[in-house]
DNA sequence: GTGACAAATAAGTCTGACTTTTTCTTCTCG
DNA sequence: CGAGAAGAAAAAGTCAGACTTATTTGTCAC
């Protein structure tokens, strides 16, 4: 799924990216390039191409005489796939998988209305295909099954609305289905209720009815923030 | 704003970003590390520390034996502040706005809901002020006055909602809203209207009602959409 | 205390040599 | 004539060392 170590520097990133995501060096910390470069063991020239990365994604800031300090948190490009991959594998998953899902919830439901508009027909049929494999494996824990036809079901959505900012969210939200399949809720089978919505959607956009795709698609959501406990009293 | 230059390497990255995110190079092309590092008359360690920060936002790819070959904008990590301001500085800049302009018009609703539920008493003051300020600034050619606070309250809106994702997203809406005012539409003074919304989003944020709130917002950002001719026919 | 000057420090830069991986070519053998 | 293996070539990757430059800190005179 994601690029593992590309070489020497991405081992390094691979090494120090979660350590920094997770909190190991609280904000403000120094890092000393030439100390890190003995850590790893490499040559000061791949520790530079790793810090410009971190930089980059504004985890750090490299300043002469200073050394590399470490940003607080609020600074962080939390966007960047790679960071986001960063902080799922550390140990407040569980915040993140909320904060991600708020965002879906934002999301999906205004992309759903959008694909409902553009959706070519060829997308329309790979929506009905993905909810009929939904249909297919929601029974009998099939729930690997499910889980790629979930994700695929989500993509063409995103991919239909026209949009590439929600188009590029494909890969956050199969990392958070993903996530809630393999580690989180979901110990049974899939809730029927949201099958059928999968479903009921798919007719929708097929249909070319924005405004009730949206509103499936905010039933959905809601469905996936009461998963994670988050709820309007 | 941004952060021009810190460096050979990103004053070369200033240089060799627009350029490809405006499309210079077609996707597949291939470049090589030391003909750019002649080009730009820097040494190759340079060169590298500047095709690793592009590699990190996917602009490009580097494989041995190969180059240095161009990603399609598909793959591009379009939520990279630096991405986002590159592309925004480049040819199809009107594009960007509308992309951007829907990805507002999902986000900010919910995060209104979400703010109403949880900002603090300082919060709500400063949105008031923000509010107030823009009346203030609403007539008589004082657009500046008025973006400033404008940005400022969809900034404390977007914190207040207590949720980082969207927190993350305030240098992007400031980048739209300043976009807005100084290039494209907006010759005149703001619709009234908007600047009604504005001061009642201020009061249901304050009171405590989500459901307003997010109402609220939601044609705030339908008059944004309908600036850029964005609309549902 | 304030301002200027000097020293220390760590990042920044450049260069050259070497390694490794991948691709293209060519040669041989069935 | 085609397939596969051996070899050559090309470009990124890696390393080590010397040197530069900006920034901070400390010191001294005023």
């Amino acid at each position: 799924m994601s690029t593992p170590g590309r070489g020497l520097h991405g081992r390094v990133l691979d090494s120090l990216g979660p350590a920094i995501t997770a909190g190991a060096y609280p904000p403000g910390s120094v890092l000393r390039t030439d100390e890190l470069a003995q850590h790893f063991e490499v040559s000061r020239s791949v520790m530079r191409e790793a810090v410009r990365v971190l930089e980059s994604m504004h985890l750090v800031e490299s300043r002469r005489r200073v050394g590399v300090t470490v940003r607080p948190e609020s600074e962080w490009n939390v966007y960047d796939p790679q960071v986001i991959r960063w902080r799922l594998a550390g140990a407040d998953r569980p915040r993140q998988l909320r904060s991600l899902t708020v965002l879906r919830s934002a999301i999906e439901p205004v992309a759903a209305g959008l694909a409902a508009r553009h959706a070519t027909a060829e997308q329309c049929a790979e929506l009905t295909e993905c909810a009929l494999g939904m249909v297919a494996h929601s029974r009998g824990h099939q729930l690997a099954g499910y889980l790629v036809h979930d994700v695929a079901f989500h993509r063409v959505i995103l991919d239909a609305s026209g949009n590439e900012m929600f188009a590029r969210l494909g890969d956050v939200v199969a990392e958070v289905l993903s996530g809630r399949t393999h580690h989180d809720v979901m110990f049974e089978d899939p809730d029927p209720a949201a099958v059928t919505l999968h479903v009921q959607l798919a007719e929708a956009v097929r249909e070319g009815d924005p405004v009730r795709a949206e509103q499936l698609t905010r039933e959905i959501t809601v469905g996936a923030l009461q998963e994670l406990d988050i709820l309007a009293p």
